[in-house]
RNA sequence: GGGCGAUUGGUUCAGUUGGUUAGAACGCCACAUUCACAUUGUGGAGGUCAGUGGUUCGAGUCCACUAUCGCCCACCA
């Protein structure tokens, strides 16, 4: 074995072994518990990231501990096709060639996309190899799948035939430079530094003028109103009055309306019914007008006059010029304002109006909410559930067609002279496939819709499209049978950006679709951010690769570093160096291993229990197993609860500081001997496979060395063995280790060389401190360098002595010659003040009467024990002072 | 405008239902290398738990307010 662990050298052999086995496949058995989780499918344009790592290392812990558990783990992945994000990566690879999308025409940009998914489609997923997910790859599923797109197809027509999916035209955000409609989550809202514009409209036939306020004038050329609030008494003559909107000189009604907040601005509204969710809203109660001033790119159209061709924010400069010039532009206040922006290319978008496709929302969500509030689903982190019951009580109606071409397309056919002559009404067909004539005019030549779906429309059927679902009734079907084995899946692990595009919509397709929820468990992990605290993002360039860590640190460093640093649901700061805990923790078992395999004369097969129940086992022995069973029983119940940070630092814990520092310190004395060679593999084995599924690799890899049976991946995890949980051990040996590390301390603080050996005299007035000389003579030899140790009760204190006091025994070295009186003097006065402070305040909390009447017996008792042992130690030290003068 | 999170030694963070002398990792200081591991070992220094007030016998922990930072939501023309 070579002296440092080489992750390098093998992370890959590892995997193939788990993947050349099958280990990674899991089939229904019916004898097993099932356990599934489905993957956050990431986008085919990602490359792994932090936020990946973070996100597959707490799957593959809660897989590989559940499948060690004995349940039948599923953890199934795949991809999304990404729609906007992937056409906008083709069109930016076919910009190089100075080519549009349109040049090549949608099939052959959709070919081409195709391609591009074939060749780096794959990328993130061989990726997630690397970090050691243990994934059931024969399932790998995408969301463009045959399969998959016929549950979106098969979605679309259940949701029409139910009248929760409609067409119609209404306000919605659109993102010019990607030219597509976008849902209301994917218009992400950023505060801006923006001014509030005060402009004069002048009343018909009067020499007097209205002021407006608003934020965006360029829309001022699609006004076809001006509104009030009813009640406002200031504007009561206006009514019925007619306004004239400059530059364009359209005559204005002016309205009354609730939305108006006379609070705001000067009380008085322009209305854009085409470009404002508001406004739209009032034109509808009003019977306004429409007046689309804008063409898909955010230029200007012929509705805007002179402005027709002109950039939206060049159009803006330019007619505030304009009324300045014209002295209708009454002041400029600064205002901040929050604008959407698109989440994919970060465009501020445009609220436009047109004819999009809805899924009504409100009757999907009642259902959805009901599970929620009935705790059939838990978020964990608790407080998201309030963010989601908030989120669904309030939801508003879904738009899903979008005008771009990589996507599912619509599956709806029109015949475009009905719809032009019935205004859309007529020839229309939702379809799986393209009818051969117009229902309604008989005549042939049907036109299939142009847009596609928003890419989240297939995503929320992820829990049940990669299972195959629909399937005939009275199907016997494989993969309807995995569904039923599977589903509802036990738990999905995914970060807070996407409770609303995709774990809401799931909770609400899974439901309507199959019945019951989708997962049991929703695990929200916090985002993956730099020192500083800014999200890492590749525009940023403030990433730290996983890969590269992989590289320089190992995969299971990564995992374990990253997963021991986050506390539940909250953030995390990343930095580099952070990946040196993992690294060192991996190398420490790496060697503890090395140590005992150097050691080890015989194969040990024997039974634990067994052993255990006959053989007489020393205090370190039965010490190291209790403390292993408390671990375990920790760490198992934090799994369990999804406190990974906790577990991986029991893990820690318990194999470093309690394993390595001392058990096998100790056990050196006795190595060659067969019954401590036992405890040590028994332990190290069973800690190993505590640890695999935070360290899957080197775990595995010692588990080859140390055993050559089945994999560790597919070992059982260790059964709680109640019967080894010895207090008394416990505590005995904390008793030790006390005061091995007093005796150590004197010896450190007095400069006492390692080479020269000391004599120790221990006075104590416990028996049971009294029993303990034996072992503490072996022990103390080899861990504080001790000659002769002397433990009795009231043990006469040495001439000359270093001194400790610990709260059951005295510990003296005498030091006849070599110790530095007033050193020791001064260190033990250091001491002393400490004790005195403590006793002080203990002291007087125990003068308090209410605390002596209110507080809890046992409360009282204990601090009163506590200061009975203060008082003796202080005694005491104030003795050995006097003694050393 | 509403909501959420954070504030603990030099740094990054734990601290589950209020009761131990508030823990860890990294960093720092000192010492140690024929010992499984210098990706190590041993010892040590370092904190009025953001502030104020309250509840309580007792508050890092519960409540209120304040401050700073961060995030999310919202029809702020």
């Amino acid at each position: 074995m070579e002296k440092a662990y080489n992750s390098k050298e093998v992370e890959g052999r590892i995997y193939e072994l788990w993947e050349g086995k099958g280990l990674l496949n899991a089939e229904p058995d019916a004898k097993k518990k099932p356990y599934c989780i489905v993957i956050p499918p990431p986008n085919i344009t990602g490359i792994l990231h932090m936020g990946h790592a973070l996100n597959n290392a707490i799957q593959d812990i809660l897989i590989r501990f559940k499948r060690m558990q004995g349940d039948e783990a599923l953890w199934l992945p795949g991809t999304d096709h990404a729609g906007i994000a992937t056409q906008n990566v083709v069109e930016r690879k076919l910009a190089k060639d100075g080519k549009k999308r349109h040049d090549l025409g949608r099939e052959k940009f959709v070919d081409e996309v195709w391609r591009w998914q074939k060749e780096y489609g794959g990328t993130i997923i061989k990726q997630l190899r690397r970090l050691g997910s243990s994934c059931d790859w024969r399932r790998e599923r995408f969301t463009m799948d045959e399969g998959l797109s016929n549950a979106v197809v098969e979605v679309f027509i259940r949701l029409h035939k139910k009248g929760l999916i409609y067409r119609g035209n209404y306000i919605i955000n659109w993102c010019p430079r990607c030219q597509t409609a976008l849902s209301d989550e994917e218009a992400q809202h950023k505060e801006l530094n923006g001014h509030l514009y005060y402009i004069k409209y002048p009343i018909k036939d009067s020499k007097e003028y209205i002021t407006v306020a608003t934020t965006r004038p360029e829309t001022m050329l699609g006004d076809t109103a001006v509104a009030v609030n009813p009640k406002d008494k200031r504007f009561k003559e206006l009514i019925g009055k007619t306004i004239i909107l400059p530059v364009v000189n359209r005559e204005l009604k002016v309205i009354t309306d609730d939305l108006i907040d006379p609070k705001f601005g000067t009380g008085i509204v322009k209305v854009t019914p085409a470009h404002d969710p508001n406004d739209f809203q009032m034109g509808q109660r009003h019977g306004l007008e429409s007046v689309n001033i804008m063409n898909p790119d955010a230029t200007l159209n012929s509705n805007a006059g002179n402005y027709d061709g002109m950039d939206r924010f060049e159009a803006r400069e330019a007619l505030l010029e304009e009324l300045k010039e014209r002295g209708l532009l009454l002041k400029v206040t600064p205002h901040d304002y929050s604008v959407g922006h698109c989440y994919r290319c970060h465009t501020i978008v445009e609220p436009y109006l047109s004819k999009q496709w809805f899924v009504k929302m409100k009757p999907l969500a009642e259902p959805a909410i009901a599970a929620v509030k009935k705790g059939k689903i838990k978020f964990y982190p608790e407080r998201w559930t309030k963010v989601y019951l908030e989120w669904m009580n309030n939801i508003r109606d879904w738009c899903i067609s979008r005008q771009i071409w990589w996507g599912h397309r619509i599956p709806v056919y029109y015949c475009p002279k009905c719809q032009e002559a019935s205004d859309g009404e007529k020839g229309l067909v939702v379809a799986r496939a393209k009818p051969d004539k117009c229902p309604d005019c008989g005549s042939g030549t049907l036109v299939q819709d142009e847009d596609v779906l928003d890419t989240w429309f297939s995503s929320w059927l992820w829990p049940f499209s990669t299972f195959g679902w629909p399937f005939e009734s009275g199907s016997q079907d494989k993969q309807k049978k995995d569904l039923e084995y599977f589903y509802p899946t036990s738990c999905l692990v995914t970060a807070q950006e996407i409770i609303f595009f995709w774990v809401a919509r799931m909770i609400m397709a899974g439901l309507e679709f199959c019945g019951d929820i989708p997962f049991k468990d929703v695990y929200i992990h916090g985002t993956v951010r730099d020192d500083t605290g800014t999200k890492m993002s590749k525009s940023l360039g403030n990433i730290i690769d996983p890969l590269e860590i992989i590289d320089e640190f190992g995969a299971d460093a990564l995992r374990f570093s990253i997963i021991s640093i986050t506390a539940v649901g909250q953030d995390v700061y990343l930095s580099k160096q952070k990946f040196e805990m993992g690294r060192n923790f991996a190398n420490k078992i790496w060697n503890v291993s090395r140590f005992l395999i150097m050691n080890m004369k015989e194969e040990i097969s024997a039974d634990l229990c067994a052993f255990y129940a006959k053989e007489k086992l020393t205090l370190a022995d039965r010490w190291i197993l209790s403390s292993f069973y408390r671990t375990l029983d920790a760490v198992t119940k934090s799994l369990e609860s999804y406190r990974l940070n906790e577990a991986a630092n029991l893990l820690y814990e318990f194999i470093w500081h309690k394993y390595c520092d001392w058990y096998v310190e100790i056990a050196k004395s006795s190595i060659g001997e067969y019954k401590t060679q036992f405890i040590l593999f028994k332990v190290l084995e069973k800690s190993l496979r505590m640890l695999h599924p935070f360290m899957p690799f080197v775990t595995e890899e010692i588990w080859q060395k140390l055993k050559a049976k089945e994999p560790i991946m597919v070992s059982p995890w260790p059964h709680l063995q109640d019967q080894m949980i010895d207090q008394a051990s416990e505590e005995a040996m904390e008793r030790i280790i006390e005061i091995v590390v007093a005796i150590r301390n004197i010896r450190a603080e007095m400069n006492i060389e390692k080479k020269q050996q000391v004599d120790v005299v221990i006075s104590t007035s416990r028996a049971d401190v009294v029993k303990l000389k034996d072992e503490l003579s072996i022990y103390s030899t080899r861990l504080a360098d001790v000659k002769s140790l002397t433990i009795e009760k009231k043990a006469k204190r040495p001439e000359m002595s270093a001194s400790a006091i610990l709260d059951f025994c005295e510990i003296f070295i005498p030091l006849e010659g070599v110790i530095d009186i007033k050193q020791e003097k001064q260190r033990v006065e250091k001491k002393a003040k400490e004790f005195e402070g403590l006793l002080m305040a203990l002291s007087k909390k125990l003068k308090n009467k209410d605390f002596l009447n209110k507080a809890p017996k046992d409360i009282v008792d204990q601090e009163k024990a506590k200061e009975k042992v203060l008082r003796e130690k202080l005694k005491k030290i104030q003795e050995n002072i006097k003694n050393l003068s």
